[in-house]
DNA sequence: CATAAAAACGGAATTGACTCAATTTTAGAA
DNA sequence: TTCTAAAATTGAGTCAATTCCGTTTTTATG
């Protein structure tokens, strides 16, 4: 099958998504040439386009990079979470929160979330939705988890109450990087008061 | 001051807004050219940028248009609403959604919220804001008018409570837009099923 | 080792949103 | 009515993403 040509492949994608990464960084998201990305990662603007179908791509390779992480570090919380419903739920979205910012800034979290409403089936677009859910899951879990122990009450909807905290938290995440001035506090302090509510009903 | 000069600047934007949606209607917002709207509208292209500073901005006029219908739409069911916090929300929500679909495609809605996320300074992405804004008012008005009539607990945050229900159902409105195949009916059944965990916590 | 098919590359050409300097139109003062 | 400054229009030109297709490289085969 394929050994130079293999290795070549996956060589120029990670040059590619290098040099993309860095420009992404460096200039910003709309900034950046695709001109520039192909002298940085020396190949040609034909062959970006041959590994990813346009420049949102290769933005999306970066972003699920980054989330995938995230994910990671909850699965932490969610074998082990804080004997307190609120406080649960807090760590978990603060985990992901947090990381957000580590290495996606937010207009890169901007025209993320823009091209996978825009091209809800590019790609990258599917991959965001996937991601999604996978962060919805994984707060379904958390609360699965709580229910086994006793923290939350065993005739919750547990699907829809994960759904109703990521919808939230996502909301509140999307208007927290259209705003360049909103600090990561205020967002967590905002959606603790809105999950309040939710506490307070689903506690055992 | 001006008689002429308004009519005809009230006009052109008249004629402008016409062609665009029309067009974006029949081909979609991508492939509209500006070209082929300016034409349409009998003015230049360069008319156009001097009436809308780029491409959403026009559609951003539709959207807003239609944004506000929904508004007015809503008022009735918060001066008004049904006998049960279940049925209050629903209806409410319920005139969100049934209208949003009346001038717009999905495709439009896509495009109006990537270009608000994407452009969040641009004044369609202020006014986009402004507008989830004036409908989170809305749902926190209902709230407190329930919380008047004794249906909804006093003690209960009503603004936490508003955003909590509003954000679920923009993020699920938003899932709802992507996928070309999603019914209404079905969007509708799954937030009533989230909301069923809030009315549960609040009712009085 | 030669060779033909397949895969990938390169970069010039295309496309469409947006800009800008020149021109035309309007308001209203003389 | 005539004239002038301000406001608005125009469309050719610019810029950057994306496409296209001829050339080069890699692989598989005899």
């Amino acid at each position: 099958m394929s050994g130079l040509r293999a290795r070549q492949k996956a060589d120029r994608h990670r040059r590619i998504i290098e040099a993309a990464a860095a420009l992404f960084r460096d200039t910003g998201y709309e900034a950046a040439k695709i001109e520039t990305i192909a002298a940085q990662a020396e190949v040609s603007v034909g062959t970006i386009y041959n590994y990813y179908q346009n420049k949102g791509d290769i933005l999306g390779a970066i972003v699920s990079m980054e989330v995938n992480e995230v994910l990671n570090a909850g699965r932490g919380v969610v074998a082990n979470p804080p004997a307190n419903v609120g406080d649960a739920l807090d760590t978990l979205l603060g985990i992901y929160i947090e990381h957000s910012l580590h290495y996606l800034s937010k207009e890169m979290w901007r025209q993320a979330m823009a091209i996978s409403t825009q091209l809800p089936d590019s790609p990258f677009g599917q991959a965001y939705t996937a991601l999604d859910r996978a962060l919805t899951e994984q707060i379904r879990a958390l609360i699965a988890r709580l229910q086994a122990i006793g923290l939350v009450r065993r005739d919750i909807d547990g699907q829809a109450l994960g759904e109703l905290v990521f919808n939230n938290m996502n909301m509140m995440f999307i208007e927290f990087v259209k705003r360049d001035g909103a600090r990561i506090a205020e967002l967590r302090a905002a959606i603790r008061r809105q999950n309040r509510i939710l506490v307070a009903a689903i506690a055992a």
